[in-house]
DNA sequence: GAACTTTTGTCTACGCTGTAGACATGACGA
DNA sequence: TCGTCATGTCTACAGCGTAGACAAAAGTTC
């Protein structure tokens, strides 16, 4: 991703691409901006926790359907077009759950922290966990472990949708506890 | 953080380094995980959930306190050996929650990939939630909203907290559901 | 003590990066 | 027809990681 290549790719000048951007950081916002297009709004008749889950494993596969590019994605805040498009989808669904404004800010930048997180890893190059097999062991060790086979796989959907539904259940148990005070 | 410069600060020449790492990534992987060394391992008389507190806000803030490797720290899975034993840690305390083997390395993860995105973005330079404003006018304009100064900030204790506390009720929603089966 | 091996350090060089600055070229409005 | 201006090209610079050849030193063995 150097301008030299892209420019390569482009079949221009490297310096024509400075004419139309400042820097290489801000094509590359465009470009990611671009990329996250694909991602959808969820349907606002859903629940706001399936709504939730629906726009962050949007934004995530339309991230890892240009590769590419996510790395670049989950560097920084949804600052463009698309991005604040679905940052502002997160804000709706964390509102009707019924935290206080203080608390939207902090889940909001939980839940995107948790994507770009998940994202940067499941961009990991080599085999699919390599890098997590001696996590993988220690867990094979403990009392009633399953099978190393049967662990899940460091940035595979599973593994997003967990940790994604972890977050969820403690916005929604914050929620309740803010509702009784 | 370049092979040069680190050289130059050891008054010693580049190539010299090549004689002791393989490469930059493990003079790199050495020197997080000496960094890691002062993350202290939790008291192993209290709860699993402060035990998960102390041993996540232990690590960041070792990382904090050396912000020249906490990028890299954030990149790289805990392979080195402070990695292991914080990591050790993590799993032992999940594992006292109840959680299933296979959901203890799916919570693990998400825990450690929180932990990275949050040190990350506690290490954006400028001020202090500059990139985070749009977002933050967003959540202004919600009903009842605080005032803008009131939101908390980027990469603060308080955010990193915030979000920590989600996962961990979370996890703890998801042990009981475990049990109740 | 001498010869050999292994470790450590230095120097040079390569290809890559982002990008600043001077210059050419073409289209368009007056 | 003459600016004017957007666009593109060329050259150049300082920085990067690191491969490879070589020098010096230290340790080991006879």
């Amino acid at each position: 991703m150097s301008m030299r290549r892209i420019a390569a790719e482009l079949g221009c000048d490297p310096m024509s691409l400075y004419r139309h951007f400042p820097d290489r950081q801000a094509l590359l916002d465009a470009v990611a901006d671009l990329a996250l297009a694909d991602a959808r709004d969820p349907d606002p008749g859903e629940s706001w926790e399936a709504r939730l889950v629906a726009v962050l494993t949007s934004i995530r596969s339309a991230a890892l359907r240009h590769p590419g590019i996510a790395a670049h994605i989950a560097g920084r805040p949804p600052l463009q077009r698309h991005g604040r498009r679905l940052a502002a989808a997160i804000i709706g669904a964390l509102a009707e759950a019924g935290l206080p404004p203080a608390d939207v800010i902090r889940a909001t930048q939980a839940l995107i922290a948790y994507l770009a997180a998940a994202l940067a890893m499941s961009l990991q190059a080599g085999e699919p966990d390599a890098r997590w097999r001696e996590l993988r062991a220690a867990i094979a060790a403990l009392p009633d472990a399953l099978p190393d086979d049967a662990l899940p796989v460091t940035g595979s959907d599973d593994q997003f949708g967990y940790g994604l539904g972890l977050l969820i259940a403690g916005i929604r148990v914050e929620a309740e506890h803010g509702r009784e005070r």
